[in-house]
DNA sequence: AATGTTATACTACATTTAGGGTATTGTTTT
DNA sequence: AAAACAATACCCTAAATGTAGTATAACATT
């Protein structure tokens, strides 16, 4: 069966070179052309097309804002955003409304539908460069809630402990899931707040946490 | 300039493969190839290659450590994760531990000298498969820091009890505070449980933190 | 004018915690 | 072998918390 395909584009010559390439290659159908992000937010509800094509500046409402809200509501739909910018801000909007692509507006026909394969094979197309900054947002928020010393001076038990209590469960029900009685989980604790300075839970949970 | 590459495999058929196609290849030149992350570990920092193309799975100590160890002291070198396989887990692992490529090792050669090559020009080369994975994390972790519905449930002065108790203040210290008394706070506290369906103070942070 | 919501504050009771003490067993480290 | 640490478990006491009912004044909505 061919990808079936849907367009949102303002701009009608882009919209029309996008057009083609779909309609003209094998694989490939077109499933609807839309020139707003309002008349996506309609149609596309009901024709659900497996790939969305959709640009990022659209006149009215923005790509990012009808991404997630088509989402919200179908979320087997593919998302590729087709843009002419490759700014960090909006690679991020894009994909945490829930876009899974995100190729520029100058990619050339072949790896146009190639990025359509792969996106329907499971894959998220990308630039390296856009790649790049995912990765770099990655590594930075992957940092921050990085290693606490202080953690490291606590048993393996206690952090086992400690991590149960920053999910919120009692002394007792700490004790029934690693079999030893509550006294102990007490004891256990006690110890964890002396290391780590803190003399209740939640200040406990928030050092957890590295804040 | 050639770009210089430091290779790290502990196969001794696939690390001499890769000397082969980067020696052979114009614009790339070989300054290292080592068959230990042991090793690499004390003659990279020596021969301070741009590009380092590392297995994860070596011998001894693992690629991944070996990065995070090189990375700490040399931040300008790339890493180019070189691997088999295909695991979210390890994926991760490597990024956060400053690898900027990750690629498989049945790429081909000139597919590998491209990637390489995208790496030193600001990119992440990956394939698209595994930029879905990375996306998949973004987006997960950038939903859970999202705004939390619920919260908006909660009075202007609930959120503010809430944001004191989230600190590991207690009702008394929130009382002061605020100049109400402790019993006052407890009666917020206990409304805010209410209206966030759960019955602690971790349980009701962790809401508030979006978790 | 009636209703609903919020902020305030009291009461009462049961449960959960925090801070300490002691002790046994086993495992490292010296 | 001795000392230090880790994990276990008991004791006690006091403080803090969770649950719930009641009440009043202020304000907004209907």
């Amino acid at each position: 069966m061919d990808i079936s395909i849907a367009i949102v584009e303002d701009n009608h010559d882009i919209r029309n070179a996008l057009e083609q390439i779909i309609e003209m290659a094998d694989g490939y159908s077109l499933a609807g052309s839309y020139n707003s992000g309002e008349d996506a937010l309609i149609k596309i509800p009901q024709i659900k097309p497996e790939v969305v094509l959709i640009d990022i500046n659209l006149g009215g409402i923005n790509g990012i804002e009808v991404v997630k809200l088509l989402k919200k509501n179908m979320t087997e739909v593919l998302f590729m955003m087709c843009t002419i910018y490759e700014e960090d801000e909006k690679i991020f909007e894009a994909l945490s409304a829930g876009a899974s692509g995100y190729i520029l507006k100058k990619t050339a026909p072949d790896k146009l539908l190639t990025a359509i394969k792969e996106l329907q094979d499971g894959g998220s197309p990308m630039s390296s460069q856009i790649a790049r900054k995912v990765v770099t947002h990655f590594q930075n928020s992957s940092n921050k809630s990085m290693v606490n010393d202080s953690l490291d001076l606590l048993s393996s038990r206690e952090k086992e402990i400690l991590e149960m209590l920053s999910k919120g469960l009692l002394y007792k029900e700490i004790a029934e899931k690693v079999f030893i009685s509550p006294q102990t989980v007490r004891k256990h604790v006690y110890h964890i707040y002396e290391k780590l300075h803190v003399s209740n839970r939640i200040e406990a949970v928030n050092a957890f946490y590295g804040r």
